[in-house]
DNA sequence: TTTGTAGTTCACACCGACGTAAACTTATGA
DNA sequence: TCATAAGTTTACGTCGGTGTGAACTACAAA
């Protein structure tokens, strides 16, 4: 399954961890559902390996079995897009605001003392710019997860060509 | 210097390490340069870090001497776009590509396969949205390296808000 | 030349992520 | 009921990333 390493691997960057990619992918691209024991048996990793990454991409809701019983094979879900952002959202988001929040209280304290007629060993204007970047990461980062790719193939290439003309103007603005 | 943890982790997240990313932020808020010893004890980190940190820096153009002498103090450059471009670009890129190649493959394979009656056991559909997929990623990555965000403070801003309205058209797609 | 200080290099320690083996639990079916 | 197979849990090994200590080099000033 080279397919499912290479997507697998390109999967992992969004926040997940390899195994879980490479397993998404194979039940993604199978037929039929499959037994944990096919999995580890094609992907050539432990079956204690897929156990406890099947729960973790069932958690997520990025698959899910096929029936009730105990041993029921699995299926991947396709509408992935929801479970990526809501990844973003967490880990991401949290990261900006704080560098947003530590900023601003930073720059208050210099302008502050910049006031009192100190000199500053920390430079204002720099500060702010890095400011307006994380206020552009998040505005951006909302925007992001708020998208809504479409689920159905049919109306998938149509988006594509929409949004790929859109973030094309970007490229031209001055 | 929380400020500098705070960005430099988030910068971390950008293909850098964290000790990177709270050298640049430090030197990029300091009002004057600052030699390797002032960055460790400001950080409150090794020497040994800071050193190896600082080179790598360097390497990749974040960060420059002032002056030339062995001992000169280190100042950050603040146009660190392309920066992150080329890391995106050399990083990101194999990994799609790799993905774009092996799913090609894939499914060149498959529709052999198929034409020639076999039943096969992967869906092949489902092998094309991946693909449309990957392939939307590297339209989108391409145009995110071809970015030029202003370096000049002053037209920043003007910049921000209409890189943010484009992107908001995004939101609207159906 | 000597002495002190900044910077460099390298061997090692620590830690978390990832994966396995093996014992254990639960269901299926002869 | 017992045997077998699937799935789960836990304790452990390995590895890479990150950082330190200490020895070493290069330079500047006395």
């Amino acid at each position: 399954m080279h397919v499912a390493d290479a997507v697998g691997e390109f999967i992992a960057w969004w926040g997940f961890k390899a195994i879980h990619g490479r397993i998404w992918t194979l039940l993604a691209l199978s037929s039929n559902p499959r037994s944990q024991a096919e999995v580890a048996d094609l992907l050539g990793v432990s079956r204690a390996l897929v156990s406890t990454a099947t729960h973790e991409l069932h958690e997520r809701g990025l698959v899910r079995p096929v029936g009730a019983s105990r041993q029921a094979p699995w299926t991947a879900v396709m509408d992935v897009w929801p479970v990526i952002a809501d990844v973003l959202r967490d880990r991401e988001w949290i990261m900006i605001e704080r560098a947003r929040v530590t900023l601003e209280a930073a720059i208050e304290e210099a302008e502050i003392l910049e006031s009192s007629g100190v000199s500053l060993e920390f430079d204002l204007d720099r500060m702010r710019v890095l400011l307006s970047l994380t206020e552009m990461a998040q505005r951006f980062l909302r925007i992001l997860v708020a998208l809504r790719v479409p689920r159905s193939i049919a109306s998938l290439g149509d988006w594509l060509v929409k949004a790929t003309g859109l973030l094309s103007s970007l490229r031209r603005l001055r």
